[in-house]
DNA sequence: CACCAAGTAGAACCGTGGTTCTAGTCCTAC
DNA sequence: GTAGGACTAGAACCACGGTTCTACTTGGTG
């Protein structure tokens, strides 16, 4: 076998909870997919929930090491905030991205206690926290950081609704360039 | 019998329906809720996927009402694509918005081929074509409309995740202001 | 070799939740 | 008054999906 089975099951969850949502994909459809037997599921994950937990913890793994990969790269505190458009626009070359925000659809359909919305939630506290750290240097970093997050949730959701990346990826990027050179001074007293 | 039972079981579904989530919240949490027989759902919704569909057509109703009546008070283009912001201000004194847009978390949790899926799409076609009819006359139409949808539901899940509304909303209003001022050139005064 | 962990195949269990049905009540309109 | 439509109460049905269990195979390791 090439793959350990417990690979072979996040994947294959991956795309099916990313792509036809959680509470829509049973357990029967991941092992098909995934070409696995009924029980490692329960083996490796304990059961359904715990397995929901791991694909999203899996993913909030994989974006932290992308917005770190891509931050390094930038030279300025402003070009740094704005990085996490570029890695998100690097991620969509890649991987399908046309369901928004995969943590963002797990607080939406999963019950309030299931382990797997802590996840999520820290997700986007770390997501936050990263910005304010990026935005260190400009002027306002709270409210920078506020204002781009508010442009990176909003262009993934319309990406969700149908915009091409290519195009609503640099157009956010753009608000934020106007929005942090407004907020520095840089073309209004 | 003070309301009749279908107005009933629609206010205690959107409650539901929005406060748990859709796949969550089973036909009989809305019934007792709504103080009402189960089988008036079925006489007056056919099902759950008839009341999941009337749940997201009352709030597009809603919603559009909402914009028309807030727009209406605008005077200039670039005071009526703001006055979006001013009617999602005005609903959060109202109602309870921390779990963000109903059409957007009916299409995340609805399998693709559910009649309510439809309600959501056209619910965001329309918003974008509003937006469109509301800029008119600033430079960039098409550009602003699409920036300010892009805040829009990007502060619509910043509420999601926390953001109180007084003022995450006037920030995403603030930014759009700038990105429209930058747009036709003048400064923002 | 022998052992053990990991994986497989398939059946079976069972709670949840959507749906249907029946019998009866209440109000309204003709 | 009576016929009809809306609503109620409650039982019953039924499918789906998460979970468990058993018996068997396989590959690496001491």
């Amino acid at each position: 076998m090439s793959l350990t089975a417990r690979e072979r099951i996040l994947t294959a969850a991956d795309e099916l909870f990313y792509g036809d949502g959680i509470a829509t994909t049973g357990v029967d459809a991941v092992v098909d997919r995934a070409g696995v037997a009924l029980g490692s599921v329960y083996n490796n994950f304990g059961g359904k929930d715990g397995l929901v937990e791991a694909y999203l913890r899996r993913r909030d793994h994989l974006w932290r090491a992308l917005w770190e990969r891509v931050a390094a790269d930038a030279a300025t505190p402003r070009e740094r905030v704005l990085s996490v458009f570029d890695a998100l626009l690097e991620w969509c070359r890649d991987q399908a991205a046309d369901q928004g925000c995969a943590q963002v659809a797990g607080l939406l359909q999963l019950p309030a206690g299931h382990p797997a919305v802590a996840v999520a939630r820290t997700h986007k506290e770390h997501l936050m926290r990263r910005l304010t750290e990026l935005a260190a240097g400009l002027t306002g970093v709270r409210e920078v950081a506020e204002d781009v997050a508010i442009l990176y949730e909003g262009v993934l959701v319309r990406m969700l609704l149908g915009s091409p990346p290519e195009e609503a990826i640099p157009r956010a990027r753009k608000m934020a360039e106007t929005v942090i050179a407004a907020r520095s001074g840089t073309s209004a007293p």
